[in-house]
DNA sequence: AACAGGCGGCGTCATTCTTT
DNA sequence: AAAGAATGACGCCGCCTGTT
């Protein structure tokens, strides 16, 4: 177990997030311009580019939260089964324990 | 001290699943 | 069918540890 403190804040406090560091055709100006111009090649007006980018924010605070819940979820269930593994190895050998013993009493009744 | 490799966590995008 | 939530995959970062 090498696991230390989970200090990474950094990228959600750092000046330039590395998500922020993308190639130039990825991401942000993608997504803007396929949601605000379906199949037109015009750009929107300034108020409907306003309140792309204002939902765009807000789809992608909520995924960066359901992602975070996500992994905990997981987590959570990895641990789960770890502790379900735990459990049932421990069953295994006290049952293969009380067959040892069942056997020698047998033996021994045999003689 | 400098470097490399592994690990855990993050944000984002794309896709799938669920709800309305 | 459309909208919203959940999840897998990817690339990035910071930290830790072992090696040179």
């Amino acid at each position: 177990m090498a696991v230390t403190g989970d200090e990474t804040e950094s990228a959600a406090t750092g000046d330039i997030p590395a998500y922020q560091l993308r190639s130039p055709n990825s991401g942000l100006t993608q997504s803007i311009v396929m949601a605000a111009s379906p199949g037109s090649m015009q750009s929107p007006p300034p108020h409907r580019a306003e309140e792309v980018t204002r939902k765009r924010e807000v789809r992608l605070m909520k995924n960066r939260e359901a992602a975070r819940e996500c992994r905990r979820k997981k987590k959570e269930y990895v641990k789960c089964l770890e502790n379900r593994v735990a459990v049932l190895e421990n069953q295994n050998k006290t049952l293969i324990e009380e067959l040892k013993a069942l056997k020698d009493i047998y033996c021994h009744k045999a003689e």
